[in-house]
DNA sequence: CAATCAGTTCGTTATTTGGCTAGATAAGTA
DNA sequence: TACTTATCTAGCCAAATAACGAACTGATTG
């Protein structure tokens, strides 16, 4: 279903908004670059994502290991122009831009290694 | 505030996206035709009435005893036209469309009365 | 001024939701 | 085939939220 309650119920969560935030202004990003972006636990990203993906936001694709989720072919026109308009000017969005242009220069294959690195410190 | 995030949450809630599908459609509503078109308790639509107000969603005005909600001004023209477009051919919304069109062909003063005779009858 | 009335605010309760860990799955690699 | 790796699903707990009735507010009416 992608009624209006189900994508407004899938945006109504500031992890959820970031997502799609990132997803306006990059073609895709795998859960592994989203876990870095977000700063939570992978399996929650992954529930983020699911309920994103079940309102219909985004898509994914799966390539080798990875995931990559994009924003729903088609996206709704006037939906994706409010929160072009809304997002313009977020701080917290632009510092997650920040973190993504570091994230993207990396490998994913890197990336994934230290998450995994920094998990088992914590134990 | 009016971030988006904070937006989606207002309009994350079945009954709040009604009550702005009828303001679409309806320059004005006071709380008791919403309560008549939601049926629920009029403390809780009072709420939701207020949650919408923070997101600037709408706005009120009080005319004697009654208090009339319309949509804010200025409202998000690309939010505007994603959702008449997304609520079109919604069964719900057709279904509240036709409660308000017989509860707007009647005066607020009648309606207060039914409701509050409705209240007494179930104590 | 007392009574009434529409709506709001408050306090409580039940449901929903977001977070985590642990275990399952699916895909590459040795 | 067995092993690792990236992601997903299930189950649990704490925090957020929607519902109601009761008590309050501000305005009209008798």
């Amino acid at each position: 279903m992608e009624t209006p309650l189900h994508i407004a119920k899938a945006l109504a969560d500031g992890s959820r908004m970031r997502v799609v935030a990132a997803l306006l202004r990059h073609d895709q990003l795998c859960v592994c670059q989203i876990v870095e972006m977000l700063h939570l636990a992978t399996a929650t990203v992954s529930r983020h994502m699911s309920i994103l993906q079940n309102a219909r936001l985004v898509q994914n694709r799966k390539e080798g290991r990875w995931v990559y989720y994009r924003l729903a072919e088609p996206f709704p026109g006037p939906l994706r122009r409010w929160l072009l308009d809304s997002l313009a000017n977020s701080p917290e969005i632009e510092a997650d831009q920040a973190v993504l242009k570091k994230v993207l220069s990396r490998d994913p294959e890197d990336l994934c290694r230290r998450q995994k690195e920094r998990k088992e410190c914590n134990d």
